[in-house]
DNA sequence: GTCTATATAGTGATAGAC
DNA sequence: GTCTATCACTATATAGAC
């Protein structure tokens, strides 16, 4: 792996785990092994390594998404498996915390991938919803758009339950309400 | 107001807009008018003022929403009330941000006042949710906990998703759909 | 491309005068 | 109780040798 990749990869990680505020380049280039330098030479600064982390994460997010979303069986099978599959919850989500970070926020170069890819989530969620409403999975009177935010506020706001109480339970928890409620929102199938 | 007063205000804005790890006793002295050495003669460190600043904040989130979970109305209507309340969404909660913050969660003792504070909201939603099963507004195959887990995770994800789209409409949208699910969640009233 | 040296400002705290 | 001085350390770079 190139020093560049390394570079990207550590502050993937500090990101995640300390967020940009508390991400030093140091830190950075400590954990790639990389001195100064190299950074400077591959990277402008601090905010232009951490769009590439941010890019990248963000992308890796997409893709471990899609793979329960476009699985095969119906919609309430994948959005199911989608909110059930394996979490590192404790660690958070690496896209989700940065919204929190003030100067992720006051930038909006760094918060537009951050942006997109709740964009692209929830747009991916509300064709799911609608597809499942034309199948008579959901109750036509169930809005896809808003509904969908909802299924994302939901897990986003799990990280923040389970952080707060220092136990993955507390996502879990709040999952199992959500399909709670979705299961009761029948549509003509049920 | 003392000295100490506008200590501890000065770091709950602080804290509430830069976060634990964003914010310096620097900051915080200046923003309240204040030296060095008062600072330290008020509180033993960072820390310490931070901790009082958690406390009052949660103590004041907690009065905020008793104001609507404790209002005359059906569970529907309070719960609606409260999750429809005028926020100041862009700005998130100033005790669920500090659940992103890695030297919050690290901390034991700071992390407790945001820990009981969640666990004081759920607990009180969930009495909500009970009575409002008793007077036939929820289906009883409704689970309060995890329900009310959910109504939380929505609210804490909606602030997530605003500040990510630089948006408030977002929180909003996310509400809606939540509150479209309760409302499709009737019991035998319906 | 990578390294070390250096620079300027800020962090979090202590010391001691007033 | 509040102030200023000082401290060791870190943050975020730039410069220039190799």
């Amino acid at each position: 792996m190139s020093t560049s990749d390394r570079l990207i990869e550590s502050a993937q990680d500090l990101l995640w785990e300390r967020g940009y505020v508390g991400t030093s380049p140091k830190a950075i280039q400590q954990r790639a092994g990389a001195g100064q330098g190299s950074m400077y030479h591959h990277f402008t600064g601090k905010a232009d390594l951490a769009l590439a982390a941010i890019r990248r994460s963000a992308a890796e997010m997409r893709a471990a998404a899609e793979e329960q979303l476009s699985a095969p069986g119906s919609a309430t099978d994948r959005i199911s498996a989608y909110l059930r599959r394996e979490r590192d919850v404790l660690r958070g989500c690496p896209i989700g915390r940065l919204s929190q970070d003030p100067d992720i926020v006051a930038d909006a170069h760094l918060r537009q991938p951050v942006d997109d890819t709740f964009a692209w989530l929830r747009g991916r969620l509300a064709e799911i919803l609608t597809d499942g409403q034309a199948r008579g999975e959901f109750d036509h009177a169930l809005d896809p758009d808003d509904t969908a935010a909802t299924i994302v506020a939901v897990l986003q706001g799990g990280y923040v339950l389970a952080r707060a109480a220092d136990s993955a339970d507390h996502f879990d928890t709040a999952i199992r309400g959500l399909l709670g409620l979705l299961g009761r929102a029948g549509g003509s199938a049920r």
